[in-house]
Parts: C-alpha cells; structure tokens; sequence
DNA sequence: CGTAAATATTTACACTCATCTATGTCTTAA
DNA sequence: TTAAGACATAGATGAGTGTAAATATTTACG
C-alpha cells in the first residue's frame, strides 16, 4: 500500500488560494507542480501536447519544435512526467505523452478558484 | 507610452494550454508568472494574503507565520510583487499587500481552460 | 546477428535562487 | 532631534537547475 500522495491527489487537497491559507505542508506537495509547469520550454512542451491531435504527441513530434538537443527534451519530459502533469506510453520505438488534463484542472482550481 | 505589457495581459494573451500551442515568446512571459508562485513560502504568502480579512494583509501580519528572517519574508513579497501578482500599498509605517486575484484568474484559466 | 533509429541516462558546468546577516530608509512619537 | 519600529536593500553562500556532449538502452528490420 503507498502512501504517497499523486500528484493530483496532492493539489486536490486544499481550497483555492483565496479560501483558507495553505498549511506549509500542502504548499511543499503543491509547489513542486507549479515548479514544473514554470518553465517555457516545458509550459511550450505541455501546451503542445495537450492540444495535439488526439491529444498525445511522440517526442518525435516534439524535438523540432524547439532549437534544443534531444536529452535536453527529454530531460524536460521527464520533469513533467515526474510532476504527474504528463502520462508517459511506449509503443514500438516511438514515447507517446498525453497531458493529464484533471492534474491541469486541478491546479487551475486551486489558483483561480472561489471559495464558494 | 508603455509597449511592455503587465503581467496580466502577458498570461491573458493566450488560449489554454489544451487549445493553441503557446509560442516560444508566450511561454517566456507567462514562465515568470509561474515561476513566481512556484515556491512554497510565495504560494502560502498569495494564500495568506487573498485570504486575510479585507482581501490584504500588512507585512507585520505575514513575518509572523514563517520560521524565516524578515528580509527573506520580504524577498518573496518582492518577487511576488514584480510578477504582478501582488499589489503594495504603504499607509503609515506599514506596507499592506492585495492579492491580483484577475491576474490568477486568467493564469487559472490558461492552465486549466478548455479550448470552447 | 548487426545495424539504424528513437529515446533516456550520465556527467559536467555555468547560472540562478533561497536564505542569512548586516545595514539602510522611512515614519511616528517622545 | 533622537529613538524606535516597520520594511527594504546589499552582499555572501550553499543548493538547485537548464543545457550540451557523450553514452546507453530499446526496438525494428535486414
């Protein structure tokens, strides 16, 4: 059994910033997500993913779009992977990303929202 | 004139993430923004304050709820503030700060939007 | 098997950043 | 004018980060 929380358990937890104040704990779980998105080669790399069609791009896909070697990429995916802000999938050679958009809808709540 | 645009209009340029892929030079002015509330002690300082009584809270009320050296509570609000996602307003020997709860609405809506 | 292609990992380095201590500025009051 | 309090700035330091080059891993296909 894990008790880890995922990282879209972990911006789920908490009213939006303008309801109660954030304990210091739920803000260390939150700030690492807000980490990986603040980042424009990696905000460039979920916005193309997410509105790719069928929303997934391989990386492939991705490595033109930018004037960055492929490691660097790659280094970046895997940010937003370990963030939960992208699922990773293999099929044959090819790394397909799909964006977790309820992650996404999340933290917008938490930024955005009202409290009721 | 001012060509450069506030923060607000910078993260109200673009559809969301899941629409329009951002430009390279969108990424780098709403990267910032992100940036700014990428920290653990920022997010509880915006929480703090969005949520204070009267929507603002002065600087003698924010020290007290971290373990941290005034300066360092004060380096956060400056960052916070140059992002644009803080005013400050000075009334006697206090500095009272107000969440720009518009400029976290549009970045809510840009991560967590849907493309109509 | 051997080769090529797609992606990831490792290593190294320059740069940024969060924090502290010390000091400065400004305002109010005595 | 002096003193005290609220907040900001400056300088220093140790930790973290974005990038590239080199290398490894995995898969497909002769």
């Amino acid at each position: 059994m894990n008790l880890e929380l995922t990282p879209v358990q972990t911006v789920a937890c908490c009213s939006p910033l303008s309801g109660e104040p954030l304990s210091a704990s739920e803000a260390e779980g939150i700030a690492p997500l807000l980490k990986a998105l603040a980042d424009p080669v990696r905000l460039r790399l979920m916005s193309l993913v997410a509105s790719h069609e069928g929303g997934e791009a391989c990386v492939c896909d991705l490595n033109g779009a930018f004037d960055l070697s492929q490691p660097t990429i790659s280094h970046h995916l895997k940010i937003l992977h370990a963030a939960g802000l992208l699922e990773r999938e293999k099929r044959g050679v090819w790394v397909y990303y799909r964006a977790r958009t309820d992650a996404l809808a999340s933290l917008a709540a938490l930024i955005g929202g009202h409290s009721k």
